[in-house]
DNA sequence: TTGACATATCTCTATATGGGAATATGAACC
DNA sequence: GGTTCATATTCCCATATAGAGATATGTCAA
């Protein structure tokens, strides 16, 4: 078999990088397809697909407003990944603080590069 | 082009359950390769494959105990994930407790189904 | 050295994708 | 209706897998 699909579950769709600046673009609010093809400079028919995968998976919520579409960041559904985090959190507690320190270094260095 | 290669980052190693269920493993503790295949009910080769995986983007770490390979967790390179997280955390407070409601709804049902 | 055990690698196939380009759908306005 | 703008979908291709199976590499024991 092949690779599992994509739209099976957060964790694939959040796998793609350009899949992750969409979302990235929408942490400041909702906005419309052409925003997000500006602020990313990518072809619409990429970002209309990416946003696809990304409903799917209901990362995102589309509302219409007139011609336009209007796409929203739901974060509740970034739940998972945080719920599986913890997983690691809880039982690797002795080893939490040099991740903080890992942490704390990725934020000062980079800043909306978080791969 | 096709795909983004699953070794260019932390997001696309976990993206598949099973090297999620293999690093779940290894939660526990260090284990060998022979520990894992039968913990998970893989063939030996595939879990061997996902380990390498694993541990060229550094999530794992192995070393060598004999005839064995023991593999061990770097929680640290979660780090990339949390802080992308952290952002969105930071960015919607207002719906961050709806947020926690699912958390801790998922945590409730499921358990070591993260997805 | 020979043999047994543990793990890694190689070969092969099917499949799911990501990106590009063209086009279809849909809404507003004349 | 016809036109224009905004977005979604379809077609096509190159590529990176995941999984299976066979085999190579490496380590210890006798």
């Amino acid at each position: 078999m092949a690779r599992s699909a994509t739209t099976s579950d957060v964790f694939n769709a959040i796998g793609d990088a350009r899949r992750r600046a969409i979302l990235d673009e929408l942490i400041s609010g909702e906005k419309a397809v052409a925003a997000i093809v500006d602020g990313l400079a990518l072809p619409q028919p990429q970002v209309s697909k990416h946003l696809r995968v990304l409903s799917d998976v209901g990362l995102v919520t589309c509302r219409a407003d007139g011609r336009r579409r209007l796409y929203r960041l739901e974060p509740a559904r970034l739940a998972p990944l945080q719920a599986w985090l913890a997983q690691y959190a809880r039982a690797m507690n002795a080893r939490l603080d040099r991740m903080d320190d890992y942490i704390k270094e990725l934020q000062r260095e980079g800043d909306g590069d978080a791969s």
